[in-house]
DNA sequence: TTGAAAGCGCTAACAT
DNA sequence: ATGTTAGCGCTTTCAA
């Protein structure tokens, strides 16, 4: 390695490092002549600036966290919110100079720490959480020592921090409205825990567009599953057996696979199923289902914008970005 | 944000920031007694390291870069390959004190560019490429400048860098052979392009079980897909109609997945089919396949070994690894 | 418009 | 075992 630095340009250029400097940063007045000279320099030695120098003397790192609690791995790996996001994220981010470091916290315990650690030692300008918890301690922290960071996913105390979501209320009213429209009125509900406000939400839309028709939901037909086939599947079965279910609503594609695959296996596929995600994984079923897709590319790049406003300190006229989802039928 | 320096600590311990500085870096003879007093400040004051200031005065970023380029985004996504990658890396690298930062490529033309500015700009420590590309002109760059950094997949000058892979040739003569003794002679191959060294091998793993079995190959039956359902799936349907296959071989479970729906809907399930990947979407088809596990964590974990061990100077003995794959019948 | 010089926060060689 | 000091490569005030 070369290792070619500011003092080297400004020998050659004939012309002092602040000047080298000063073209760098392409702002202040520099005459167009000495600029010239000074960036036929850097390209011939193919000066590229030290980050790590610019970084300590600009106090900044130009990347951006991207943090993932490893409790919410396991859905994701089924899913390609994970890989989107990730790549949309990035692919913005370097458009604007910046840098996306991972963290995976594989240690829920130790996310405080890990997160302390990047924060102190300034390794990051920002952080992007790919999900909203339950608990938003994190977020609390580090709201107090004002650190820039914004959330995927509505969080609980949502006028306090920056986020992105969905309106899951209106999305899931929207779908339950289309199914009652086809005649729909004994539904299951399936979906996450309900300690996620995503589940919670779109339990809301399911519920007023029901209540709008006057119509009743049987609270043993609502089921909290967890994020792997089986146990969606199992539950579901029991009930569907004895019930006189015409629909299922679900809170994920991956119920909504686990759903038809059981009403297929008892010769039921007369029952109408929906989803979430319009993810491709619908490909590899016979009957299809309702689902929505929710624009990850969107909420990654309106997470990373309102993040970034943080980091600059521009103004931020509203501390949220609700991205339009899309009912898919087909 | 307090911003606790080296200095502050040093003040309040009563000892030179170069004693602090020891008791940090844990290295040094420094007195129990002092290292104790100093490790309490530290405690007390939450002292974190500017990680600028270590990196400009190490000369090092301790941030290893994930590279990917944006022609392999789209396989990727119908996979697990790419977050579980990702994933085990981060997680290696950060228990060895390193970071990970994410390239996506999204323009192939500027991927030399922004390693370039990566690599110059000392951002980054070494660089993991997740694919091995047909073009190795950046891998050939970077070892002239001698830059750290290791692939998953062999590449095609395999004694010049460091890398990991599957045995392919193995796995897919095991495979096949497995077909052969099920009575299976007349096989369609199902592959990549012939360009990338993971497809040139499987299909010479292939061609030597026919070979040890003196079964000959029609190279009509050899397709090429793109990855994406429907081409595979058009191409072989057109084969097996008109003739006496019995067995197809694909290197990949988005092609054996492609194969099984296009047998069903012929009604010949009597074909056996065999995938690589060990997709969790062999779940979502009736009739199951051969597959291949190829270990991604391993992959990734050795990969991260390699490139950290360049980057460290530590001795390197073996320039690459092989990781174990393995055949999953049910 | 340009240069000199201080300073960002740390490490490491040297001295004691 | 500990302190002093000179960098690391940049940016940014201040002066000219």
């Amino acid at each position: 390695m070369s290792d070619i630095t500011i003092n080297d340009v400004a020998k050659r250029a004939g012309v002092s490092k602040a000047t080298v400097s000063r073209v760098i940063s392409n702002s202040s007045k520099v005459s167009k002549k000495t600029r010239e000279i000074v960036e036929k320099v850097v390209s011939d030695l193919n000066y590229i600036p030290n980050s790590a120098a610019q970084n300590l003397s600009q106090n900044n790192s130009r990347i951006i966290g991207i943090v993932l609690n490893s409790e919410d791995l396991n859905p994701l790996l089924n899913n390609t919110f994970f890989s989107t996001a990730i790549n949309a994220i990035s692919e913005f981010l370097i458009e604007n100079k910046y840098y996306t470091i991972y963290i995976h916290c594989n240690n829920s315990k130790k996310e405080k720490e890990y997160i302390d650690f990047l924060v102190k030692s300034r390794r990051v300008d920002g952080l992007i959480f790919l999900r909203n918890y339950d608990d938003e301690s994190i977020f609390n922290y580090l709201e107090e020592i004002s650190f820039p960071f914004s959330i995927i996913g509505k969080p609980n105390h949502a006028e306090k921090y920056l986020w992105v979501d969905n309106d899951n209320i209106k999305s899931a009213y929207d779908v339950t409205k289309k199914m009652i429209e086809q005649n729909r009125k004994n539904f299951i509900f399936i979906g996450g825990s309900m300690k996620l406000n995503v589940t919670k939400n779109r339990y809301t839309g399911f519920i007023n567009a029901l209540d709008e028709y006057n119509i009743k939901f049987n609270k043993e037909y609502l089921i909290n599953a967890k994020f792997n086939e089986k146990d969606a599947y199992n539950k579901l079965l029991n009930i569907v057996k004895q019930n006189n279910i015409d629909a299922i609503f679900t809170t994920d594609d991956i119920f909504a696979i686990a759903a038809t695959k059981a009403i297929e296996s008892i010769n039921r596929t007369d029952i109408k199923v929906s989803g979430y995600n319009n993810s491709f994984l619908r490909k590899y079923v016979e009957k299809d289902f309702l689902t929505v897709d929710i624009n990850v590319e969107k909420l990654a790049i309106e997470a990373s914008k309102l993040v970034l406003k943080k980091v600059k300190k521009e103004k931020i006229e509203i501390n949220y970005s609700i991205v339009k989802s899309k009912l898919i039928e087909k």
